[in-house]
DNA sequence: ACCCAGGTGGCCC
DNA sequence: GGGCCACATGGG
């Protein structure tokens, strides 16, 4: 089977199974931004409960992030884990905002991907996958992006022996039609995929793509 | 009591 | 350019 003809139905068994994603789970493209951050190496669950956090003490905003002290973001996104380290990301994230677009998103959105990828890689504490989340889920544009599960399942599958970053986006891109609803339900689905059948241990019985790929993942 | 989760930066060679 | 390590919590 052709690469692209795979991975559309691979696609295709994904949405069936799951169904649309409909991602990222944040109410506004400023809470995606934070929760992309915050999820760093870290489990979804624990991150929900520091945004919860920040919703409650009202702060979830650039000026508000960019005016309370260290002890308290640090107090606040604890659950997220590596919160000393997160603290510094999040505060150079904002910071940037504030000062270069007055807290304005859609102004520092207003820019092509690879323009809006480089500003956002210059920033402390985005990397490769954080920005392309970022550019995907809170300012809408089509990339794919690419996260453990992605290279764990790809390399599993044998879809591809690929280890570096941008060497499995353009897989994907590469081979898939550059359509915005198609990159971002992609990597939402395959997230989906990850977290049931392919944590830790090789797991096959009930995976939605065992039949394209006929092997453990 | 382990083991792991939707990475990144800093260092070293 | 690649390999290692620190960063830290809450749930299984």
């Amino acid at each position: 089977m052709q690469k692209q003809a795979k991975l559309l139905k691979i696609y295709k068994r994904l949405l069936a199974h799951f169904g649309p994603q409909r991602w990222w789970p944040g109410d506004t493209p400023f809470e995606v931004i934070i929760g992309a951050i915050l999820t760093q190496s870290a489990n979804w669950g624990n991150v929900e409960m520091a945004i919860d956090n920040l919703k409650r003490e009202k702060v979830l905003n650039p000026k508000k992030i960019l005016e309370i002290r260290y002890s308290k973001l640090e107090k606040l996104i604890r659950p997220s884990g590596y919160f000393r380290a997160k603290a510094k990301k999040v505060k150079a994230f904002v910071k940037h905002l504030v000062e270069n677009y007055n807290g304005s998103l859609k102004r520092m959105f207003n820019k092509s991907i690879p323009e809006l990828r480089e500003e956002l890689l210059a920033i402390h504490g985005i990397g490769p996958e954080t920005a392309d989340s970022i550019i995907c889920y809170a300012a809408y544009k089509p990339t794919f992006v690419v996260d453990a599960y992605t290279k764990r399942i790809g390399n599993r599958v044998g879809l591809f022996k690929l280890g570096k970053y941008y060497d499995i986006k353009d897989y994907f891109e590469g081979n898939l039609p550059k359509k915005y609803q198609l990159l971002n339900e992609y990597h939402a689905l395959i997230v989906a995929l990850g977290k049931y059948f392919c944590k830790s241990k090789p797991i096959c019985d009930g995976c939605p793509i065992f039949t394209v790929c006929q092997r453990k993942i």
